[in-house]
RNA sequence: GGGGCUGUAGCUCAGAGGUAGAGCAUCUGCCUUUUAAGCAGAGGGUCGAUGGUUCGAGCCCAUCCAGCCUCACCA
């Protein structure tokens, strides 16, 4: 155990000053971090009920000191609660020399509770004239607050705002302190899963909860993680779908089911991909993908309104309209409007020469599905904007979707695409457990010449098959995307609040102003939330 | 994994191979309606890390670490 000097040694001049004024408050017999605070009012609706012609209220407020302005005997100071900001007067004379002198311990991150009434300064700020106060918790870290201003509009104007990405991602708390905006995007995030839960709800549907740790992945094309549970001393995966899980529950009686939760895909990462994420799944029985289509475009105009409160979400100055109906094309057609070239019944060879003739390099080993796919995804995607169901995918991308009820080659599935992102997947969902097991045997047969993203052979979902699934629709949604494309966000980690990062440097191998803020190996014992945690998730590579 | 950019004080950033800088934040003094408060003064740094070149490196070279962008992979 290091001594109380010791540690202070380690500690730079800021955090030094406030540990000195911690153990100060101490000394004055002032508990630096109390139990709790009768809070009545909130920032925001403060400042929204003052009227100046009313008689002076009395309001009782908790926040983090975000400003402060020492007058001598006056001080100024703003408050930060989870509704806004509001300023608050303390005068000497109101106080007390005693609580006056206990304010002069105070620092911007304090966090305190403050009573008073409200009034108008003289340059016109609505604030609360502080009666009495406490402190309410320490802050021992200086908070890296930066300068702002309102300007003649009313608009916000921040002076060196924090907002180094990677501090941001790493110490969200400070991110959500300093940079207001971002708890937006998050409820938002909050009202959209809300939105969508309750929508399905009010349907009937029933949320359930499936495996996270599966013997067998599936549902998906992607890499797994890999655990491992000792008590049964057998290899685990990170679930990367939920569908076959879901599909069980169809096939036991539950004629819609869904579930939001995490899934795992051990791939790369970039603005659009985190290694986990949330996928939202829902499963209807006697229902088809045309239907379901129905049902994607009433759910998105809910949830927007709920999130947006309008019928558009603006994204890069662009209107996205969420108004029933979205355009529905088949893929094909898609390709024709966009490309000029036909690709209904042509042969691999006659694929190859269309993408040749559009530019698109192909690989050698593509069969005719992923061919049509690379042609979409590298001719058509991007173009597509406002919200757009592109239909009728080839039959080798998509082992768990149906056939199609009448074009060859063909399964029904769409995808939904908004501002070139793909939003949501939907099938109608295969039931021919025959059919099943000959495309699963073909993905093992994928697998065994070394495509790990090809899904594994689960005999016991065919088995379940078996005992008859009725006909049903299936749909995934991303939901940090489709958090993305309504908030605006242009980074998956912007709608994710801790996403996944490389873990800060080890001890004595410090990176850049990280270090700050790592453990030394001296103090790690003192230190658990700096401790690296063990993890239970390998990564296969 | 490839390519590009970045890393300097708590934050935001300057820094032409020659003694590490600014604004804000912090500290001291003054200041009882201020608001990017003000005035006067002060402290604060392993320049991401390690090696190299050089009389001398924040700066040049190499390797490594982390982040961002981009491509690839991937929904």
């Amino acid at each position: 155990m290091s001594t109380p000097t010791n540690e202070m040694e380690e500690l730079n001049d800021l955090m030094r000053r406030r540990r000195e004024e911690y153990h100060e408050l101490l000394a004055r017999n002032v508990n630096p971090y109390p139990y709790g605070y009768e809070v009545t009012d909130t920032a925001s609706e403060t400042l929204a009920a003052f009227r100046d012609e009313d008689a002076q209220r009395t309001v009782a407020l908790a926040g983090r000191i975000m400003t402060i302005r020492r007058m001598g005997k006056a001080s100024f100071a703003h408050l930060q609660d989870h509704t806004g900001r509001i300023q608050v007067y303390l005068k000497r004379d109101d106080l007390g020399d005693e609580a006056y002198a206990l304010f002069k311990l105070l620092d911007i991150g304090d966090i305190i509770g403050v009573t008073g009434f409200v009034f108008r300064t003289k340059t016109g700020e609505v604030s609360v004239h502080v009666q009495g106060f406490v402190l309410l918790a320490k802050s021992l870290r200086p908070l890296p607050v930066p300068k702002e201003k309102t300007d003649e509009q009313g608009n916000r104007v921040v002076f060196d705002q924090f907002t180094d990405k990677e501090l941001r991602y790493r110490k969200r708390a400070l991110d959500l302190i300093l940079n207001p905006e971002v708890k937006d995007v998050f409820l938002k995030r909050s009202q959209l899963i809300r939105a969508m839960r309750s929508f399905l709800d009010s349907r009937g549907y029933i949320e359930v909860e499936t495996p996270v740790l599966q013997p067998l992945y599936g549902g998906a094309a992607a890499r797994p993680f890999v655990t491992h549970h000792n008590a049964l001393d057998m290899t685990l995966y990170l679930r990367i779908a939920d569908e076959l899980y879901l599909k069980r529950l169809i096939v036991g009686g539950f004629d819609g089911v869904y579930e939001i939760s995490k899934d795992f895909r051990n791939e790369g990462m970039d603005r659009s991909h985190n290694p986990e994420f949330t996928m939202m799944e829902l499963y209807v029985a006697y229902k088809d993908y045309a239907w379901m289509m129905d049902l994607v475009e009433e759910m998105l105009f809910t949830v927007n309104r709920a999130v947006n409160n309008a019928n558009t979400a603006m994204v890069g100055g662009v209107a996205l309209d969420f108004t029933p109906p979205f355009r529905r094309i088949p893929m094909s057609e898609a390709i024709a409007e966009r490309t000029g070239e036909r690709i209904d019944g042509l042969d691999e060879a006659g694929l190859r020469a269309v993408a040749r003739r559009l530019g698109v390099d192909t690989d050698p080993a593509w069969g005719a599905g992923k061919i049509i796919d690379e042609i979409f995804s590298t001719r058509v995607e991007a173009s597509l904007v406002q919200p757009t169901f592109i239909t009728d995918y080839p039959i080798e991308l998509s082992p768990l979707a149906k056939k199609h009820r009448s074009a060859a080659g063909l399964v029904e599935r769409f995808e939904l695409y908004i501002n070139g992102q793909e939003i949501a997947n939907c099938f109608s969902e295969l039931n021919d457990p025959i059919d099943q097991r000959e495309r699963l045997v073909d993905q093992a047969r994928l697998r065994a010449r070394g495509d790990d993203e090809a899904m594994s052979f689960d005999e016991d979902f065919i088995e379940t098959l078996e005992y008859g699934m009725p006909p049903t629709a299936g749909l995934g949604i991303g939901i940090d995307r489709l958090t993305m494309l309504l908030t605006g966000a242009e980074s998956i980690r912007d709608v994710i609040l801790f996403p996944t990062m490389r873990p800060e440097t080890a001890p004595g191998r410090e990176g850049k102003k990280v270090h700050e803020h790592a453990p030394d190996a001296a103090r790690l014992d003192e230190s658990p939330e700096s401790v690296v945690p063990p993890t239970n998730v390998q990564d296969q590579e």
